[in-house]
DNA sequence: GTACGAAGTTGATATGGATCAATTTGGACG
DNA sequence: CGTCCAAATTGATCCATATCAACTTCGTAC
């Protein structure tokens, strides 16, 4: 069966950052032209996982941190008792895996929210090499610092902000995030669940529900199941008005 | 007035980590014995700040890192809308700061909340030192990841857990970070006001109250003002249950 | 010691969102 | 193309905690 699909038999494992469509928003970007290819070496690339499939386990061995190259990821922590915590969601160009930096483990699950392509980053490399690139290694501080304000923001939302605000808020963060790849900021598709949105949120699924509907009957948005568009933003973000403007991430 | 005080005249200002209690607890950790001094070249050692005086203010420019040598310090995020919101408690041992290695200013304001010790590091030579030094800039990553899991447990704690579950675990996170000081875990004084534990858990200070008089009706606590005695840890620890059981910090 | 403002406690009431329950929509698969 | 289960929506009720209000305690200054 099947025609022949042109395979590039030989093709060198070795990564292309510098064909990647990313380099401006993930690792590289902090790099040199000239230096790109010392990443290129300790970099395992373009690894596909399906939706649901996991690209690492709470618990098991720290080896990498991994970008995302197209597709999305969920993070979450479960508890002892069972309970799922979502802790973040990623899209193409940011890293997954700095929360675990401080352990023999993961410090959390990370899940493909739909076919992602990621590329693989093992640690004790980047580590050697950050030691070699200031550079390189800045921008680590600076992405995992930025994590830490992330998550300082969700925690802020999570304990001032109301419903309405908090999903005003993620619509905004993903919209920004839409932007920065040169996608339309207004016309997207949530890579998530309702489900997944409430847990992150701290919220019941029926009342993200129900605020989506409201939203939609306020004309601030247009949503059928995943597809969002965003009627009007600055609306939005009037109703994020007591908190940060910047949004979370 | 004043007996003679034997001062040390002419004693050099460079720091002596290697006499700091600390030591077992604060960036030296990661360092061998012999390698000590070229941290201590960097550090700017013993700066002190009043109750309520400011360490670092949001906004201002970001120049250093902080680590607490005595005494405790709050850190807080204010909103456009005048808000405060307390990030963190942090006490001898603790680096402060880290959330600010993404920006050129600070991402929030550090104020003492007693008398308080700290020994600063210029950011510029600290990332010169740990491209230079393999263990200290694994250190740090370590540090920054820790935060983030902090904080991602906070997030956890605002979104899943009661009242009570929140205070319990503020109880003995601090319990446990009394011990590491091998200071005792159980008898000790709250460095923060019922304002700020409310601020930082999202509750009320009428809810800290009542929680606080509860837990004392029960038997768990003992608590007159800011002296707090854990009387039943295990009790408190069943509070948490639902909750990861290792605290937040 | 006394005065005064800040911090903390206690009580009464209101409410946003959880929970429970029922229904509808949607997507995967035979 | 219908079947089936998961996801999403909508409605009704309940509750934990916010809010409002009054009072007490504490710390500091005079």
């Amino acid at each position: 069966m099947a025609q022949a699909i042109p395979i590039r038999k030989n093709s060198p494992l070795k990564a292309s950052c510098h064909q990647c469509s990313l380099s401006n928003l993930c690792l590289p970007l902090a790099i040199e032209e000239n230096e790109l290819e010392r990443l290129e070496d300790i970099v395992l690339q373009g690894r596909i996982f399906n939706r649901g499939e996991h690209i690492f386990d709470q618990s098991t061995p720290f080896r990498s941190c991994f970008a995302v190259k197209s597709g999305s990821i969920k993070t979450s922590i479960i508890t002892e008792g069972g309970e799922e915590q979502v802790t973040g969601f990623f899209m193409p160009g940011e890293l997954v895996g700095l929360d675990s930096m401080s352990g023999e483990t993961y410090a959390c699950t990370a899940k493909a929210l739909e076919r992602t392509s990621v590329c693989e980053f093992p640690i004790e490399k980047l580590e050697e090499l950050t030691g070699k690139m200031p550079e390189l290694q800045h921008h680590m501080y600076h992405l995992m610092s930025q994590e830490i304000q992330n998550s300082h923001q969700l925690a802020m939302l999570l304990s001032k902000n109301t419903a309405e605000e908090r999903i005003a808020a993620l619509l905004l963060s993903l919209s920004s995030r839409f932007q920065r790849r040169r996608l339309s900021p207004t016309n997207f598709s949530l890579p998530m669940a309702r489900n997944d949105i409430a847990n992150f949120l701290g919220l019941a699924v029926e009342t993200v529900s129900r605020v989506f509907t409201r939203f939609q009957n306020q004309g601030l948005i247009r949503a059928r199941g995943r597809e969002v568009e965003l009627l009007d933003v600055e609306a939005l973000q009037t109703v994020t008005r007591e908190f940060s403007r910047q949004g979370f991430q």
